[in-house]
DNA sequence: CTCAATGCAAACTATTTGCATTCGA
DNA sequence: TCGAATGCAAATAGTTTGCATTGAG
């Protein structure tokens, strides 16, 4: 669905308030590259709209979470960071320690496994994370 | 390998130095159950040796991270949680959202997998983190 | 002796909250 | 109009650091 409608939907049954702020944080959020901290999404949006505060941004984006067009992701370095949600389709990262890069994938047969390991555990798998730290090919052979 | 044994030979490699309070760190992780967060080992040793400072244990916490006797996790709670490492095994967690639980898990097919995925993308992986959030059997059935 | 480690307090970073004001429904 | 949202500043939580003192090698 719409990343758009689905939030308008969201902040009316909930009996919240669609307000401008609101409009152009979710259209930065879209057009901007995944994987982005508060700080980060903050930053860029000063430079055109110099009067949203850093609260409302990270309100935006925790609001973005709960109604579902956003995920919390971390990837240890302290800083939590999100990224749009499409749909059901779930993806894990790969993880460039030098440089930074972030590699998305999905490996289906890695999350029926997941599920057989949660079955004999009697757990119920409610989401996951899998995150492959290494290097990528341009840092491995940077590091000859 | 002793975690003692190796955690005195990296200390005098590095030319450091093994103090009491250390030691009495490391006797404390290695019996403690693992994925406490540094605050909890804190106030564990607190009990017995009110003399230890917090810093002290962060710092040791970090130093047995960098010599591999222990391992840096973080469940998304915004603690670091630490837990003994043995050997080579790699293990990873079942997480209940609901009351903690933590499980452990090894799937070598899960490696196996990721492996592949990051040869696809010529990635070289040095370590990684599986985590499965959900409902342990107690929850679910409490939940009904 | 020398330099690393300690313990305390203070600094820092990321995140969250209180509150007076603004604004959408 | 009424209550939610905003923006600022201040509070909080977790982590890290500066520094005078202590203690291991």
């Amino acid at each position: 669905m719409d990343p758009i409608k689905q939030f308008n939907e969201y902040v009316s049954r909930k009996g919240l308030k669609n307000t401008n702020q609101r409009m152009i944080i979710l259209e930065t959020f879209l057009a901007s590259e995944s994987h982005f901290s508060t700080e980060e999404l903050y930053l860029k949006l000063r430079e055109e709209y110099p009067k949203i505060g850093y609260a409302t941004v990270h309100r935006t984006l925790k609001l973005f979470a709960e109604c579902g067009i956003a995920a919390e992701r971390n990837f240890g370095d302290g800083q939590t960071r999100f990224e749009p949600v499409h749909g059901e389709e779930h993806h894990d990262h790969l993880v460039c320690t030098s440089c930074g890069l972030i590699i998305e994938f999905e490996e289906p047969q890695i999350e029926k496994l997941q599920e057989s390991v949660a079955a004999t555990h009697q757990f119920t798998i409610e989401n996951h994370r899998l995150e492959l730290y290494g290097l990528c090919a341009a840092c491995a052979a940077a590091d000859q």
